[in-house]
RNA sequence: GGGAGUUUAGCUCAGCUGGUUCAGAGCAUCUGCCUUACAAGCAGAGGGUCGGGGGUUCGAACCCCUCAACUCCCA
């Protein structure tokens, strides 16, 4: 069978992922085995697979692979999210297309759209998660608003309520004039923007032209003003006391009032109070007894109670009342200023301050257990950096608005009376009760219109997939909760992370996950954070398509630090690919080898795979190659688990990455590889193709398909024999002094090939080497190595200095390659001089330390011993150089 | 306005409690090679006052102070 020589990926893919989901490799059902569980943080069913979701599953992939090939019952569960204001919106806009608006049609109707448009759209992300390799339990994939989820959500709603936690209430809440509904403080963006700061003179009551000058961003809300506020120490404003303002346009009489909130520096020191669209001033209103007059509709346009400009968008107003004030004269001046205005995430609206009945989470006990496990490392933040942050956010939380004006959603369970006398009820609970609990009456209670917050269904979700509300004691939650690992970004840190946590430790008494990797944001070569609105994410699809699975998933891995933003470059992705290139090659080239037969070695002494022969010469340089790697590999396995079990993931792969292209390509390959037309033997093809195995099974979390490809060629397997639920390899002892005396060798090897390539010596020409040193005073356990890998014809121990030959140093040792064309003796020389220069540099710095009392008197015993065997190093290299300069010099 | 973080080679990042010849890795660049696994490759090379300034110390990329730039969070 020809084998291509580039690897294939697009085939070989979908092949395994089919067989792998075929054979139930992703299921995970409870056993007497140790649990690793991930929960899915739910995309949402809006999303389309972008460079945040690939560096995010990657991660949790490479997580659950690991744990399998530990032996770990390793569980992925799947979902998303139904993204409430997010989906409402697409669905409002798909319906607007279609010629329908919202407020024409029924709830139910607006719900079987909605649902109509999830089962059309929302699954395309898991399907892109596939194409990925995500190893995830299909079988449990969740929704956050399918029946049992959404049963949990009411029941803990209710629940919360008796418990006094949930309560409704009138307050100032961010509103979305876009998306029409309430939003929490998270949800809200704050970007700075140029902004103008109107100034706007108020004429005093009673008086004939004294006035008072307001500085303010939003001239709009002056129809809400309701008073005017200054600082009690200003003397300006001093002889204002008791008076009242007139508010233009609307003629309103508003008191002024005094207050050391007020900054006096800003502005005028006198500012506008408007109860009704500023949370401080709000509370200023109530401070002081103001009226709140709210003057801007829901849907951001002046309301009846605005007298003026009725209907009109609040945009529009501040630019027409502007020109109205100055028409009246009383618009002072205009500066540019800038200020930070809050946004909405969801729909990017600007966010009006609003005063409205929406239900609320009391934050306080919840979230004193939340921050105490945080900080006590129970759930550990990695990296922990986060801690800061988090125990800020707990210590200052604000309560939770959990009401939402949408229709897509958990429908709150709270029930009213429509008596008139009964406006004051409110009956909490599940389902729709008989009637009310006031009056009695049946037939006029009716349900709250509004949803729940999506995060008030994703708080839950640790829990909520493994039915653990209907159900606390099921098998499922008692053995995959807590979970082990969340991976998710840190944006999401407090609406999301915080609240499970919260969760957790009310429902469960017991935290949700072990550990929280916060992956960064994945941000373009300029800096800026991916997303569809700028339109810089790359197409994930054609990623893959162009540079396979394993080549993005390494791409994605091999820059990303935890918590750190990932600046993506598609070479990355480019890189992986040529590593599964490479890897690929290797198996070309084991799978090409002949194995020595019968025939070819003589005496039969040892019996392995059916036939006999003779082992392989313990000085031969396969078997030095084989005692080489063994050591590297287990020393490099410790090194890489150490990296992945503290979350140092692109260093591990970068380990793993070197370790297979360097160490096994590069060296070992190249030391065991039998001459042209030669033959390998049966010990060393064995043990090539174990180590092989190793590095494939060390490899596949990061690049899962063509190490299970591989994995099949290399042998004849049965279909439950697969690198996806292989054992990962053990490592074991290793010897320092082996591997550390093979790096010398390979500067050694360094040295002859600089030469052959300075000269122009072909490696076909053989060269004979010799070293400035006493036989048994030099490591000969490489010399096999050397000769095989330079073409060295013998190795000369002498402690004279060859005429006319070319040399090299590392170490201490010095070494001749008898050669006398071409030597150019002046550059020689210069090459000396330099040498020479650095190493008497060097000497001089050590020197002066060695000189200086305070260091001999202060430093440790082994840095001390260390400073002398470096001068003494130095002052030997010395020697060595000078005398080869004298040498050259003499002989020309 | 309050707080956190970052700043090391052209790029992305390592560098543990100050002390191995310590200034590193990968990529990119440059130079030679179509050598019988691989040009998606092989063999080499160059490249950094460790953001600036000051201090502590026998010794600082690392500790302290200060300034600057960038990023983020909260109000």
């Amino acid at each position: 069978m020809e084998i291509p020589k580039t690897y294939e990926p697009s085939a070989c893919e979908d092949k395994w992922y089919r067989f792998w989901n075929e054979n139930g490799f992703f299921r995970s059902v409870p056993d007497d085995r140790e649990p690793f569980t991930i929960v899915m943080p739910p995309p949402n069913v809006t999303g389309q697979l972008h460079m945040g979701h690939m560096l995010n599953h990657t991660i949790q992939d490479l997580l659950i692979r690991r744990a399998r090939m530990q032996g770990k019952n390793a569980c992925w569960v799947p979902g998303t999210d139904h993204a409430s204001i997010a989906t409402e919106a697409k669905v409002v806009a798909l319906l607007k297309e279609r010629g329908i608006n919202k407020q024409d049609i029924s709830r139910e109707k607006f719900l079987e759209y909605a649902w109509e448009w999830k089962e059309k759209y929302g699954g395309i992300i898991l399907d892109q998660l596939q194409k990925l390799g995500a190893s995830c339990d299909w079988e449990r994939t969740r929704f956050t608003l399918e029946e049992s989820l959404s049963d949990a959500v009411l029941d803990v709603f209710v629940d919360l309520y008796k418990k006094g936690l949930i309560y409704r209430g009138v307050r100032m809440v961010n509103w979305d004039p876009a998306g029409m509904t309430a939003l929490s403080d998270e949800e809200v963006v704050h970007k700075e923007v140029d902004s103008k700061l109107y100034f706007v003179k108020y004429k005093i009551e009673g008086s004939n032209d004294e006035w008072i000058t307001v500085a303010t961003t939003r001239p709009e809300t002056i129809l809400g003003d309701t008073g005017v506020c200054v600082h009690p120490n200003d003397p300006r404003y001093s002889s204002l006391k008791g008076k009242r303002a007139i508010i233009p346009i609307v003629n309103r009489s508003v008191p002024i009032i005094f207050d050391d909130y007020i900054d006096i520096e800003f502005g005028t020191g006198a500012l506008k109070v408007t109860p009704a669209h500023d949370i401080n001033d709000y509370n200023l209103g109530i401070k002081h007894n103001l009226e709140a007059i709210d003057t801007i509709a829901s849907n951001g346009t002046m309301s009846e109670a605005a007298q003026f400009y009725i209907g009109k968008d609040r945009f529009v107003v501040r630019d027409e009342i502007v020109k109205d004030l100055a028409r009246l004269g009383q618009v002072v001046k205009t500066e540019a200023i800038k200020n930070k205005v809050g946004y909405s995430q969801r729909t990017d609206a600007v966010i009006e301050p609003k005063l409205s009945l929406q239900w609320f989470v009391k934050m306080d006990g919840l979230a004193k257990p939340a921050l105490d496990h945080v900080m006590n490392d129970d759930v550990r933040l990695i990296p922990d950096k986060y801690k800061n942050t988090y125990r800020h956010w707990m210590e200052n939380v604000h309560d939770w608005c959990i009401s939402r004006q949408l229709w897509w959603g958990q429908r709150i369970p709270a029930w009213y009376c429509s008596c008139a006398e009964c406006h004051d009820v409110v009956m909490v609970q599940k389902d729709r009760p008989a009637k009310c609990v006031k009056c009695g009456c049946e037939k006029e209670v009716y349900q709250d219109e509004d949803v729940v917050d999506t995060w008030f269904s994703s708080w839950l979700w640790p829990i909520s997939v493994f039915d653990g509300f209907k159900n606390p004691k099921n098998t499922d939650i008692q053995y995959y909760y807590p979970t082990n690992v969340l991976v998710t970004g840190w944006d999401i840190i407090f609406f999301w992370v915080a609240r499970m946590v919260m969760a957790g430790y009310e429902y469960r008494n017991e935290k949700p996950f072990s550990e929280v990797y916060f992956t960064g944001m994945v941000r373009d070569k300029q800096g800026r954070k991916m997303s569809k609105q700028l339109g810089n994410s790359p197409d994930m699809l054609g990623l893959i398509s162009k540079f396979s699975a394993d080549g993005t998933r390494f791409g994605v891995l091999i820059s990303s630090p935890a918590g750190n933003d990932l600046l993506f470059d598609e070479m990355l992705c480019e890189q992986g690919r040529n590593f599964a290139n490479k890897i690929w090659n290797a198996f070309r080239l084991i799978n090409g080898w002949d194995i020595m037969v019968k025939e070819e070695y003589g005496d039969l002494v040892s019996w392995h795979l059916g036939i006999t022969y003779i082992p392989v010469d313990k000085n031969s340089p396969e078997q030095i190659a084989m005692n080489w790697f063994d050591s590297k590999l287990n020393s490099e396995l410790e090194i890489i688990n150490d990296h992945y079990n503290n979350f140092r993931i692109s260093e591990g792969l970068m380990s793993t990455y070197k370790l297979i292209w360097d160490d096994f390509c590069s060296r070992y390959l190249e030391m065991v590889k039998p001459e042209f037309g030669k033959t390998i033997h049966p010990d060393v093809f064995e043990k090539s193709v174990e180590y092989f195995e190793s590095l494939l099974k060390i490899l596949h979390p990061v690049m899962p398909f063509i190490t299970e490809e591989i994995w099949h060629l290399l042998k004849d397997r049965s279909d439950k024999d697969c690198i996806i639920v292989a054992s990962e390899p053990k490592g074991g002892k290793y010897n320092k002094e082996l591997l550390s005396s093979f790096e010398i060798s390979s500067e050694i090897i360094a040295g002859i090939r600089n030469i052959r390539k300075e000269k122009n010596i072909s490696y076909k020409e053989a060269l004979a080497l010799q070293v400035r040193v006493k036989e048994e005073n030099f490591d000969h356990t490489f010399d096999p190595i050397l000769k095989k890998m330079c073409n060295i014809s013998h190795l000369i121990f002498s402690e004279e200095k060859p005429d006319n030959a070319l040399t090299f140093r590392v170490n201490l040792f010095e070494f001749f390659i008898p050669f006398t064309a071409g030597i150019n003796i002046e550059k020689e020389i210069e090459k000396l001089q330099k040498d020479l220069i650095y190493n008497e540099g060097f000497l001089t710095s050590v020197q002066k330390k060695l000189t200086n009392e305070k260091f001999v008197n202060n430093a440790k015993p082994e840095v001390l011993e260390m400073e002398r065997k470096k001068q003494s190093d130095a002052e030997v290299k010395i020697k060595m150089i000078r005398e080869q300069i004298t040498q050259l010099t003499i002989n020309n």
